[in-house]
DNA sequence: GTCAAGTGGGAAAAGGTTTTCTCACTAATA
DNA sequence: TATTAGTGAGAAAACCTTTTCCCACTTGAC
């Protein structure tokens, strides 16, 4: 028995359904039918048939599926976010959304090149992809290469997309909101907000939120993405002769933790004296912050699983109605702003 | 003219090959050789063939090529490292190196999941890749999946491999040796060295090459990989009696950044009084320390490229000789630890 | 005993490409 | 003139599946 199975897969390279066919004693069409479920055929046929398969290990070759099928279950993940830390917990999600699904992720990493970029998209597109996720680090900025005329689905996730397409982005207003309306629930009444270079759009947009839930006349702090001008500004808070500050929400966890340190440094106390909020809940800084950071976290997996599920959805021609999806985000609850609401 | 072209493209679906052949008023064998350069015919043919498939916009199909020539031009990079830390760097590496050569990369994030692991194995190996790169967080642990007996060749990059294998792994006892001959170099004499878990293989090739380097009598602090350890270590060194140290050799970057942060908290001044050096070169970290970090860099992109370039040989069958192949570190020098070699 | 309907299964085409073989024709040689 | 060698190009097979169509056979009804 074993020895004839042998023999079967004796033959040279990979097991093919023709193998299955010749160990089963039927023909291929009955084989294929019998291994998806289809056609006619007695049930005893049909069960003996998938038995011998999984027994001599038989698996479809996917390129001669796509061949036919004209779907590779194959996607392409284009980004220009080099370091990753957007695009990591972006492809986590596609790639979890789809693997159900039988669908692999090609991950295409085109830094700002725009050359690079039509390489890698004609390459997925020589090997059929069902369709591209493009996805980057800002918002507001399109990646260098234009997806607009591919005859392939495209969407766009934390990226901005072209018209007529799916964008998945970040609600930042809601965000923003949960996390002044959280330090307005602990009584924090002073709150001031120290961000990023305002020529960002998410930058505006979570500023603007601000506004409206602290009061407009609160300050806002425009800088830079790091953690020297989050000492900066405290620096610049506290310098003055007013009235000082006893919530400072931050434009991303960088800046949190500078603000963290300059405070610890001119031994103001977090969370007594002031509480901190962060945005982004970058996991390797708001955790190794002292103390470790309440932060807003953008659920870039779930945004990535929704940009999985959609390119999917367009993929298999089923309709999806275009547009700018905005996910909401979560407050992450750790120990930089005091409160007891547990950890989540 | 242009109508034309468009009556040709006009056909449903993708240009293929029969479109050009049809063009061109040949057959498609002769489409096909004159695409290739193959075959025999004459070089006008040829050239018009080559110059009508430009114009219509013809690309081969790669689902059909891969087809026969049982290539793919695909390749599947494995990885347990969620957070990406070690991975995009490799990623970038492979992808650099294979893209000239047409080949794709599925990337597979398996966190320690073994069902997760099986389930993106198959589906690539489903999809024909022409080889699979392992690559992880630990150079000392596997894969929770076994990858040995698959027909298609595996390379592994910055976790163990089997063996018989192709093993890429960064010099961490040369790496080490940079980073304490540097620190000797600038005059420091009472080194010490405060790096993560002893468990951890790599840990104990860089504390040993430290002492061979350093002196056995030198101290060796081990702990885990914090900042918190970093700062723990600094008190302890500094609560004894004795001589303190001018120089530290940290296990990472977090464990400097945390040394650095003590130190700056005890009024010690980084480089003038005690130089420090770091280990993974990780930017967001080392740039963003007070001052920058001077650190080893592990060279992960050049592992990745090596070992996209190795098993696109074994794929076409060049031979490769098995074994572990050591990439030698590179120091990056800051502002850490003085000294006037100009920034790298 | 004929017809219709239903059932189990196979033959063949299709998908796009590459490759091997074969053929027709020309030019050069014997 | 008859043979050979060389040249340009096409037909068909192969890669592995899926799907459509068809055939042979059985059963039941008339």
């Amino acid at each position: 028995m074993e020895e004839r199975l042998d023999t079967a897969e004796g033959k040279r390279g990979r097991i093919t359904i023709h193998d299955v066919a010749a160990a089963a004693g039927i023909s291929i069409s009955t084989a294929s039918k019998a291994l998806n479920d289809t056609g006619r055929m007695g049930l005893e046929t049909r069960e003996r048939v998938k038995r011998i398969a999984a027994e001599i290990g038989y698996r479809p070759n996917a390129l001669a599926r796509g061949l036919l099928s004209k779907r590779s279950f194959t996607i392409g993940l284009l980004t220009n976010d080099t370091y990753g830390r957007f695009t990591l917990p972006v492809m986590a999600g596609i790639s979890d959304a789809l693997v159900d699904h039988g669908v692999s992720v090609f991950l295409c990493a085109i830094e700002e090149d725009p050359a690079l970029g039509q390489i890698h998209v004609e390459a997925m597109l020589d090997k059929q992809v069902d369709g591209i996720i493009a996805t980057g680090k800002r918002l507001d900025r399109r990646l260098p290469i234009d997806l607009s005329n591919l005859n392939v689905p495209v969407v766009y996730a934390f990226t901005e997309g072209a018209p007529g397409t799916v964008t998945f982005r970040s609600d930042d207003a809601q965000g923003a909101q949960l996390a002044v309306e959280w330090l307005a629930k602990l009584g924090r009444k002073r709150i001031v907000h120290v961000t990023g270079p305002e020529s960002f759009f998410s930058v505006r947009e979570r500023a603007d939120a601000y506004c409206r839930v602290a009061g407009e006349e609160r300050p806002v702090l425009f800088g830079v993405w790091s953690e020297s001008w989050g000492h900066e500004a405290v620096a610049k808070l506290w310098s003055g002769s007013g009235e000082k500050p006893d919530g400072i929400f931050c434009g991303n966890d960088q800046i949190a933790r500078g603000v963290i340190d300059a405070l610890r440094e001119r031994g103001i106390r977090v969370p007594q004296d002031v509480s901190v909020v962060g945005f982004d809940n970058w996991e390797i800084v708001a955790a190794q912050t002292r103390p470790p950071l309440t932060t807003v976290d953008m659920e870039l997996k779930e945004l990535g699983r929704q940009a999985g599920l959609t390119v999917l959805a367009l993929a298999e021609g089923r309709p999806v109605e275009p547009g700018i999806r905005k996910l909401p985000c979560r407050l992450v609850v750790r120990q930089s702003c005091g409160g007891d609401t547990p950890r989540i």
